[in-house]
DNA sequence: CCCGGTTTTGGCCACCTGGCCAATAGACAG
DNA sequence: CTGTCTATTGGCCAGGTGGCCAAAACCGGG
């Protein structure tokens, strides 16, 4: 289990709990194969700390408040497009999983994994391959992301949300009632929604929407 | 800040994220006043762990799948009434506070909070005081928690975010599709939501709904 | 035994909703 | 250059929505 050889691989750590920081810290500095050089609560932090310490890999928490770890992650790969980032969720949404992907992330684990998991994960994504935890797979498998929503389609979602009606849609967009309407039937559609209201619960219940 | 006369205080460790407690546990395990003695990872294993091992204090996640943390922690409640609970939350959601206070827990802090506050919660609450971390003293303060909705709203509210409309919840409940509008109008006003849709985006936002 | 909150019910009306039909223009990829 | 995807727009209609008026039945606590 433990490399004795080589030099342990150098983490960088960002939660905004603290309680999961040190505790993570904690257990990855136990291994051997593991050191956290750095302890980051927000997207500001962990540029800036990244810059400064070039470690091997980011360990990113997907849940923040503010900019999350998915934009986190975004800035992160556009300054260091080789950066290896293992995403750590709390959520399991789906479409963080697919927007984690996308952003560049070399990985994503659920917290629920067990510790010898994440060891593995970590190894498993510094040697470059793409790492997802057994249950994270599995939801991936089941509830195949359906259709995803294109960029103005969740723009409406987010003023559905409060509760706007297509009149009111419209006018903020400054579209026809009808263009709006249309936007709301494909959302409908797309989330397999009755309403807007169930499309509201929708994009909760898959990560589109945060509380 | 160490008690070396005193036995460690006995802890059991609730929660979903198997990272979260082995950080947590190691934490702990480090300071000489504590002692986690078990790790639970769902209500079942929680009640079940509590009988055997009658620990001092349990430390309980509010978000866990399946039985939540709140019925996790009215089941313990009526079982050992005199139980200490120091409710762990990853969300501030206001309504996780006072639900959680009414369910009989003894504390409540947030893991955003630093070790060491962590560290003097887990002595208050054992010492028979309400505990709030200052970040969750701040949100209730600013964010009065407005009206209670009742059962029946509650109920009603859980058939909104399905997409129900008036006429489906007042069959599914056996009443007429005037009490129905009642209740939803009802909820508008307590959930200050112009509409149905809005009501649930509050909902969620309250943590009166979870994903 | 009475009070207050909860739950229940009724009618009327302007407005919004979602489903149905079809069509045009722009962007981006192959 | 062509085809696909996206964004845009129109009319028509049965049904649902939310605001307004008021009031009776129920239930637990003082």
């Amino acid at each position: 289990m433990c490399e004795n050889s080589k030099p342990p691989l150098q983490l960088l750590l960002t939660d905004d709990h603290a309680v999961m920081r040190a505790g993570l810290a904690n257990m990855l500095n136990a291994q051997s194969a593991f050191r956290v050089v750095g302890e980051a609560d927000d997207c500001g932090a962990t540029l800036k700390l990244y810059r400064q310490l070039h470690p091997d890999l980011l360990l990113l928490d997907i849940a923040m408040p503010g900019l999350d770890g998915i934009e986190t992650l975004r800035q992160l790969r556009a300054e260091h497009p080789r950066a290896r980032v293992l995403m750590l969720s709390s959520s399991d949404a789906e479409e963080d999983i697919v927007h984690s992907f996308h952003a560049g992330a070399s990985g994503y684990i659920s917290k629920t994994a067990r510790p010898a998991e994440l060891f593995a994960a970590i190894l498993a994504c510094h040697a470059g391959q793409r790492v997802m935890s057994p249950t994270i797979e599995r939801r991936l498998a089941e509830q195949s992301a359906g259709q995803p929503l294109t960029v103005r389609e969740t723009e409406v979602l987010g003023l559905l949300r409060k509760g706007l009606t297509n009149p009111d849609i419209a006018e903020l967009l400054g579209i026809a009632r009808r263009t709006a309407k249309a936007h709301v039937a494909a959302i409908l559609v797309k989330l397999e929604a009755a309403d807007r209201t169930e499309a509201v619960t929708r994009g909760f219940e898959r990560g589109l929407l945060k509380p």
